[in-house]
DNA sequence: TATGAAAGGTTGAACCC
DNA sequence: GGGTTCAACCTTTCATA
C-alpha cells in the first residue's frame, strides 16, 4: 500500500490511538466505524508495519513525578549528519525527544530532564561530544499534545 | 501521596509505558519486579490519578501517513497568559503539541501539521486571533521520542 | 481484504492480609 | 499498601468467503 492509500478507516484509527493508546480497544473503534473488530485489528498492525504508528507513549508529567529541569537544548549540526547525530542524541541518558528541523542554523533541538544541574551539564557534554555544537539551553515549563484533528475529518478522500 | 512519594516499582512502571504503552501488560511489570499484576495495576491507577501520567499516545508518523507539512510556530506570549493561551492553542485545529517555554521572547513553541499551505496560513492566522504573537516558521523533519533513562536506574531513592 | 469462532491472556472488582 | 480469586473482556490464530 502506497503513502497516499490511508482511507478514513485508518485515519479514525489513528485518531482513536492518538487520544487514548492503551484503553482504546479494536472493538471500540470498530463499532463506531461499523466493522469488526479483527478488521480493525488487522489495520493496525498494517499501520505499525508501514511504519505510520511508530509507538506507543505514556506521557509523563515530569513535573509531577519530581523532576523539574526540563529543558530544551538548540545545537546545531552539519546538514548531511543531522540525522545520524540526532539518533545518536536520543541514546543519550536524560534526552526523551529530538526534533530535527529542515532549515536554519539551530537545526536540532534536544530535549532532557535531568535531575541536577551536574546532570544537566553531563548531558550538554556528551552531545557536544558526538558533534552536536551546543547553543542554548531552555527551561521548558510544560509541553501537551493533542490528537491531530486532521484525522477526525469526515471528508476528503 | 506527596511529589516525591515515586519508589522503584513506580519508576519501572513509568519506564516500561513510556517504552511500549500498549503492548506492556501489568503481569509483565509485575514478573520483572516481582510482585503481584494486580500491585501493578493499583499502581497504574495510582500514577494516572496523580496526574503523573496524563495519557497514552500513539506515535505518529505524519510524513508516512502522507503529511509532509509539520511545522513549529514559534510565538510569543504576556507572561501571565501564556499557560491560557497554550491550552487554547492546543484547540486549534492542526496543532498537535504546545511546549512553553519558562523565560525569553519566544515562550510558546507550536508544533502543527498542515495539509497544505493555506491551512498553514489558516493555522497561524487562528493562532494571532488568540493573542499569540507569531514570529517564525520552522519546517520540522522529523521528531523522535525515547524513555527516560532516568526511571530505568536501579540505585538512588 | 473482511469476517467469525475458539483458545489463551488481561483486566477490574470484591475481599483478605 | 500488597495479594488472591473469578467473571468479563480483549486479542490471537485459524478457517472461510
Amino acid at each position: 500500500m502506497t503513502l497516499q492509500g490511508i482511507d478514513e478507516l485508518d485515519r479514525q484509527i489513528l485518531f482513536a490511538l492518538q487520544r487514548d493508546g492503551r484503553e482504546t480497544s479494536s472493538r471500540d473503534i470498530a463499532e463506531r466505524m461499523d466493522v469488526s473488530p479483527s478488521t480493525v485489528r488487522k489495520r493496525i498492525d498494517r499501520l505499525e508495519d508501514q511504519g505510520v504508528i511508530t509507538g506507543y507513549r505514556a506521557e509523563v508529567d515530569f513535573d509531577r513525578a519530581g523532576y523539574q529541569l526540563q529543558v530544551q537544548i538548540s545545537c546545531s549540526a552539519p546538514v548531511p549528519e543531522r540525522e545520524a547525530l540526532a539518533d545518536a542524541a536520543l541514546e543519550v541518558d536524560g534526552v526523551v525527544s529530538v526534533r530535527e528541523i529542515a532549515s536554519g542554523e539551530e537545526n536540532v533541538q534536544v530535549r532532557v530532564v535531568a535531575t541536577d544541574n551536574d546532570d544537566l551539564t553531563r548531558i550538554a557534554g556528551e552531545l557536544s561530544e558526538l558533534g552536536l555544537s551546543v547553543s542554548g539551553e531552555l527551561l521548558i515549563r510544560r509541553e501537551t499534545f493533542t490528537p491531530w484533528a486532521g484525522f477526525d475529518e469526515r471528508s476528503e478522500e
